[in-house]
Parts: structure tokens; sequence; C-alpha cells
DNA sequence: ATTTATCTACGACAATTGTCGTAAAATAAT
DNA sequence: ATTATTTTACGACAATTGTCGTAGATAAAT
């Protein structure tokens, strides 16, 4: 299995999120969830997801012939990990700082916020 | 001057968090702050000022033979950015999902959290 | 002026990333 | 069985990134 601790790429991270989110999946199914949103060509994807196989991110089951994917890294601790390395690289590892950025500027809905007092107030 | 929407790579954003704090700045000014932190040399801190400058992130500026540096793009406006981003890649735009793993696991200390709803407290 | 030291320009290189095309293999349809 | 369709494997390519080395230009020291 992988390390704990791999930084996805943007294109790899919008697969691994189609994989927490449906896995065990076909490449297939990978293809067909990001084409809704943007065009991209199936072999694309292929590539992507067997270069993270490579690099041990993903696992592979073939059942029947057919190729199944999952991941062998925590959803968790990816983004937590993509979180901190932004954290410590733009904010110098002031989560206000990152916090005043992420909230601040409009259009985080006003609920939004209310759920985020309400989670830290249980944190505290 | 640059769009203000510019995505700096690691190596850049390390840059540019230098001549924010010290501009108008030197390449020897930036490669000795970075330096202490971490071994590079000096020609590969001023080949990545080469390469924002001709993107036009930077500004040069020379007087007296001296070779000075500023940021065409505003801080607030890059981290924003940045922020937004993994904000949308990583956390379906989620914000308290971004938090809750920005601030969830350890290390964030109390009072960073208080300061944080202190922050909240006045925007709702 | 000549030599010495310091910067800048330029180009190079390997690794990574995002993107496909083509060919081979496996499945399904007839 | 043959043909058609679908998947996978493999390799390629351009762009970006991080990293320097070398050489030429500039400035400083003697």
């Amino acid at each position: 299995m992988a390390d704990n601790t791999y930084q996805p790429s943007e294109a790899e991270l919008e697969i691994l999120n189609v994989i927490w989110e449906l896995e065990p999946v076909t490449v297939r199914d990978i293809h067909e969830r990001i084409a809704r949103r943007r065009e991209v060509g199936y072999t694309t994807v292929l590539k992507q997801v067997q270069r993270l196989t490579e690099k041990g991110v993903l696992a592979k089951d073939i059942r029947d012939g057919i190729h199944l994917y999952t991941s062998t890294a925590g959803q968790a601790e990816v983004k937590q990990q993509l979180v901190d390395k932004m954290l410590h690289a733009a904010f110098g590892g002031s989560a206000l700082q990152m916090m005043m950025h992420a909230l601040g500027n409009d259009k985080v809905p006003p609920d939004e916020l209310r759920a985020i007092k309400n989670w830290l107030d249980k944190q505290v």
C-alpha cells in the first residue's frame, strides 16, 4: 500500500475523488464521471489511473476479467496533507490567515459560517 | 502587470512570499532569505525570478545598475486563488470540510482556534 | 588599467504532468 | 468461428517545474 502521505496532482485528485466515492470502480466508471464535467479522453483517464497504480496509490483487482480499482490512500489523510502543505507554503502555518482567505471574500453562505462556528464551539 | 489570478508553483510562491515581505528586492536578497531554510543555488532562484518576470508576475526596475524586483500580483488575490482552488478540487467547495481538515487534526493551538472564533463572530 | 569578485543571461536536463494515438487483448454479437 | 466492440497496454509528446553550469557583463578593488 502507498504511504499515507501522497500528494496528488490536480488530475489525480479528480480521479481519487471519484474512487473514494464509488470504489471499487472501473476506469470506465471514472471516465464517465469526469467526462460529465469536462471533456477528456478515456485513455487519458486510463493512463492517469495506471500511473496512480504504479505509484501504489491505487490497487487493482481483476475479478471475472473486470479491472476494478480501489484506493490505498486514505481520503482524510491525503486531504489533510494537501491542506497542511498550503497552510505552510502560503500562510506561514497560520490557520487563521488561511481561514480568512477561505471564508473572507464573499460567497461562503452564512449557514456554512454558522456551521463552522458550531463546529468550533464543540472543539474548544 | 499580470492578471490578478496567477497560480504560482511551490518554488514560485516561496519567492513571492519573500518579495511581498521585502519588496523591492534583489535576487541576492531573495536567495539569502530562502537559503536560510534550505539549500538552493543562487542561479536557481535567479532563474525562477526571471521566469516570473517573463510571465509578468514580477516587475524589474534597474536603478543604478541594481536589479530590483517587485510583485505585480496582489498577495491577497494570489492566496485567495490558491485557497479557492483547493476548496473546490479537494472539498467540493465546502469551506466547512476544509476547515475541519485544517483545524481538526491536532496541532492548531487553542489560541488560534479562539482567534478564529472571534473573527467568525464578527463576520456573522 | 588590470585583476578580481559578483551578477545576470542563457541554455540545458531530468522529472512530472496532462494529454492522446495506436496496437494488442479480451468480450460480445452474429 | 468471424467479426465487431470495448478495454487495456504502451509509448509518445509538449508544457511545466526545479535544478544548475557556464559564460558573459558589471562593478569593485588594487
